[in-house]
DNA sequence: TTTCAGTTTCGTCAAGTCCC
DNA sequence: GGGACTTGACGAAACTGAAA
């Protein structure tokens, strides 16, 4: 039994035949909602995909500036 | 060139949430 | 409550790259 079985009672059928009596209007907000998910979505995950980049250069610096900051208290120390 | 497995894209359904 | 909207999940079709 697939989760779509569980969920769809009438998932003999084959998809869009179920929902064949939808108006057609309503399907057309359906598409466009769906495509205007994804694309937000999209969005979403290019967004998280720059923070990784700009905390990754963060990171490198902020690695530079205490590699540098313990050479000079080394440098002091001796 | 053909075949085929893996990936991406699309339309649809169902469930959840929000607002009236 | 009920309609409109959002989003995860599914199957089908289209696309892609590697192997034969």
């Amino acid at each position: 039994m697939t989760a779509c079985q569980l969920r769809n009672p009438s998932s003999s059928l084959p998809q869009g035949v179920a929902g064949a009596g939808l108006t057609a209007p309503r399907n057309l907000k359906r598409k466009e909602a769906a495509r205007e998910c994804r694309r937000k979505k999209k969005e979403y995950v290019k967004c998280l995909e720059n923070r990784v980049a700009v905390l990754e250069n963060q990171n490198k610096t902020l690695i530079e500036e205490l590699r540098a900051l313990k050479n000079v208290y080394r440098h002091k120390a001796e």
